[in-house]
DNA sequence: TTGAAAGCGCTAACAG
DNA sequence: CTGTTAGCGCTTTCAA
């Protein structure tokens, strides 16, 4: 190759990496060589030397639920894919199941076998934040774990979100027994919804009742247990807000069980655009969030951050959107 | 780490990599250096000289649709991922969206930059399977493109289990006009499920018609136009067989919307056990295919043609069941 | 600006 | 069985 070109192996290496001290005349030289011989760089052999992998790790923490089967995962993973598909970093895909899983994903983050992190689905205790920070690896979190975290992260604006579900039900529904299905209290986002829904019941002028506020944990089977107790307690319950469109749909059975009809007697509502959302009869109406985006403004921080050590780490919250999907 | 073993380099590298011809104390010796030293071997050198990459590829075509939001890529990931875990193997995933994507992707292939590829929802017209067999690389397909494959592929049993539903539809619901709505005809899996729908109407002696027959995309949207074009054929059809559950959720829209009630007019059936049947109210009959299953198999072929290099490619087909979620 | 040379950390071939 | 040696293909000083 450096023969082909008739020149030396580090100004091939110049010329492949963009430097700008290398004269037109061997630049052309080499690039002509390159198209002649098809030449293609071993990154294996570039990685050695710059110590680079040129690759970043997706870490999904999977518990015993179906997560990844929600569009959640799936429209991170496809903004994600879609960012990163212009430069020639690898995407990893690391599901974590078992707290053994766990440690061998901090053992290689450690021995850094990536350039930079993205998580999702983080959870209060998570320890691996703390650790990328300690070991200054790049990292994009979606969501967080309470407060400020000590590496970026991206969010969608949950709070107004959930606002704007029960602001709808109060006004345009005019109901005046909204409860909520919300997430598990170790999760911020599901503390986040919740503040957003005790905020628009405040604005409203409707009494506060903790009997209307069930916590789940984002699966249906918790949707549905979760309404069993409202009915119950609040047997005039004439609309819900659940924190997810699992849980939402979860709900929405038992209230037809109940021999309720919906949406005459409730309104329901979820929260992502979700696959259940739209294949649920009637389709719920529902908040939106931008999770393709969320995927593609996590790897272009990451990709930033990557590029830029040392830089201090962001917070971004993305707007959220009420999608309304059948008349009042 | 060779000088802290009282070794030479050569001897720390046949422990690591379980040769044989190390003796019981120089074995120890290094495992206690290791310990000690909490010595991690560099992958990145490693793999310059053996020129494997220890990571194997997922590839996943992904049109228009949200496809990967379904849960056959959500089943298929996790059950590649879980087996994949036990190895030191890592997993690429590629979304493959325009055709340039796809060239890059080739080009990766065969620079060799993973040591095998795994692919789902391959179409008649693909060409990477025979470029992986070309360059002789270890490959597994889920589903194939029509007849035999240049490499290995799992499957499940499309025919079988479409026969399974169709005659559930005839003999325990006793309908006499069962349409089907199938996939595009340029894969395999549609044209498949195609066929058990008329082996069994051809058993229960009924009067085969192509009238009962619309073919559309695996979408929701192209769903509700085949029932459109169904009522309108054979406004007496009395059950559906679709050929995938969020083609069956669509018709399900169109079947209410036309003011039929289902079950009591119309029976119908989907094919995957997925979050839409289970969330469509009544939640559907329907098809299951192992599809994580599908993904550890997958997974263990692949791993197996890697260890044994110029093996023949294998088939393997896994069964289906019928689940059915609500009483006739 | 550029060629030459020195490794990056490992494995594999080769003598012992 | 084991130590030594020679690279794997690249980037990066370091002189020129």
């Amino acid at each position: 190759m450096a023969v082909r070109a008739g020149v030396g192996r580090g100004t091939v290496s110049r010329v492949i990496n963009g430097s700008p001290r290398v004269s037109e005349q061997a630049r052309a030289a080499v690039q002509e060589a390159i198209a002649e011989l098809g030449y293609v760089p071993n990154r294996v052999a570039r990685s050695l030397v710059t110590s680079r992998t040129d690759a970043v790790a997706l870490v999904i923490p999977e518990p015993q639920t179906r997560l990844f089967a929600e569009p959640y995962f799936s429209d991170i993973v496809r903004g994600v894919s879609a960012e990163l598909a212009g430069t020639d970093m690898q995407l990893l895909l690391t599901l974590v199941r078992t707290s053994h899983e766990r440690q061998r994903l901090a053992q290689y983050l450690s021995a850094h076998r990536v350039d930079g992190v993205l998580m999702v689905s983080v959870h209060q205790d998570d320890p691996l934040p703390d650790l990328l920070k300690r070991i200054e690896m790049p990292a994009v979190l979606s969501g967080r774990r309470s407060g400020p975290e000590p590496v970026s992260h991206v969010d969608s604006d949950n709070v107004g979100g959930a606002r704007l579900a029960v602001r709808h039900l109060v006004e345009v529904r005019g109901s005046r027994a909204v409860a909520t299905i919300t997430g598990p209290p170790d999760m911020d986002v599901a503390r986040c919804r919740l503040d957003g829904y005790r905020q628009a019941i405040a604005d409203s002028g409707h009494e506060p009742d903790e009997r209307l506020v069930a916590h789940a944990d984002f699966t249906e089977e918790g949707g549905r247990e979760a309404m069993r107790r409202l009915l119950v307690r609040r047997p005039d319950v004439d609309a819900v807000f659940a924190a997810s469109d699992v849980m939402a749909s979860g709900a929405l059975r038992i209230l037809r069980e109940s021999g309720r009809s919906v949406p005459d007697d409730v309104a329901l509502i979820g929260f992502d655009d979700s696959v259940v959302a739209r294949h649920t009869d009637p389709p719920l109406t529902s908040v939106r969030q931008p999770t393709e985006e969320m995927g593609r403004t996590m790897a272009r921080l990451l990709l930033e951050e990557m590029a830029t050590p040392g830089r201090d780490h962001r917070r971004m919250v993305l707007p959220t959107e009420l999608v309304r999907r059948r008349s009042a």
